[in-house]
DNA sequence: CCTTCATCGTGATGCCTCCTCACTATGTGT
DNA sequence: ACACATAGTGAGGAGGCATCACGATGAAGG
């Protein structure tokens, strides 16, 4: 029982992080006329080359529905542009422009300091056991699917 | 440089973690009828007992208006009333029901389901310096308040 | 060649979160 | 009393997300 006392009370600090992050993440791109979703979506681009809408969909998890609606508003801002598919005249492939290149760039520039703030000055062998530990914990999160999904084999 | 690298992965490990939780959350509550957003609201009753919606919108940073809508979807679905403040006529008290602390239970013994399910088998020195790390950083960016806001004091 | 079935993107609709502005009803301080 | 601050809400708007239905296209078989 103790045991499980200390593992919930680091629960609650993951989501606090959660919490707080969002907030954050949410403040800060609005300055760059993004929010969160629109972000990831470039964020995924920027990795993966041009995609079609659909393996959009499948990286972000949501709808292909709702994916045409991030795209309406990225290609509005000028951040990416629908191309015909080469070879699939059903799909597009939503490409990066420079403008988002520049906007990312700057993000992750961001990003690096953010993350040097976060865990500057935290002795090298803390930081390692923490990075282990996170590393653990999204491996069993990914492995389980929809791990939070309990309650089925529950009572 | 090589040191930002490290952290930089470090981030994008917990920003991962972030959409993950995110959407498992986000299933696992509509099961209940709930949404993260009031889920949120109920929990912070919870721990404080009956509050005015002021207070509830300081506690989840958003803005008064909002609270009036969550609180509105909670009412109608019998989560929380709205009792008269005992001195101050223009507030108005959100209050559990006993529906409500019925589901929070439930909500309870699955987060801790959950939070063995995360940590169990791993080491205990591991876990408590992954606990210690996560703590470190939860601090400073309590801190810092809008911490991500960087780009200001930028170039 | 022509059906049949699968897949891609989108219109229509509806719910949820969140915000700002304006306004009423109340407290409070001088 | 009078001015000013505070609690909650109506109105209106931007987004994110989902399902259902549908048109356009692709792919497999007869």
């Amino acid at each position: 029982m103790k045991v499980i006392d200390r593992h919930e009370a680091a629960l609650d600090r993951i989501l606090e992080l959660v919490v707080l992050l969002n907030h954050d993440m949410t403040q800060s791109l609005a300055r760059d006329g993004l929010t969160v979703s629109r972000a990831h979506l470039l964020w995924e681009l920027r990795h993966r080359g041009p995609m079609t809408q659909r393996d959009v969909a499948e990286a972000l998890k949501v709808s292909a529905r709702t994916i045409t609606g991030l795209v309406d508003g990225l290609v509005a801002t000028g951040f990416v542009t629908r191309e015909p598919h080469p070879t699939d005249r059903r799909a597009t492939l939503v490409t990066f422009t420079e403008h988002a290149a520049t906007t990312v760039a700057a993000m992750e520039r961001d990003q690096q300091k953010f993350a040097h703030l976060l865990f500057a000055g935290m002795p090298d062998e803390q930081f390692d056991c923490f990075v282990a530990g996170l590393g653990d914990v999204l491996t069993r999160l990914r492995d389980q699917g929809l791990s939070y999904e309990i309650r089925e084999d529950d009572q």
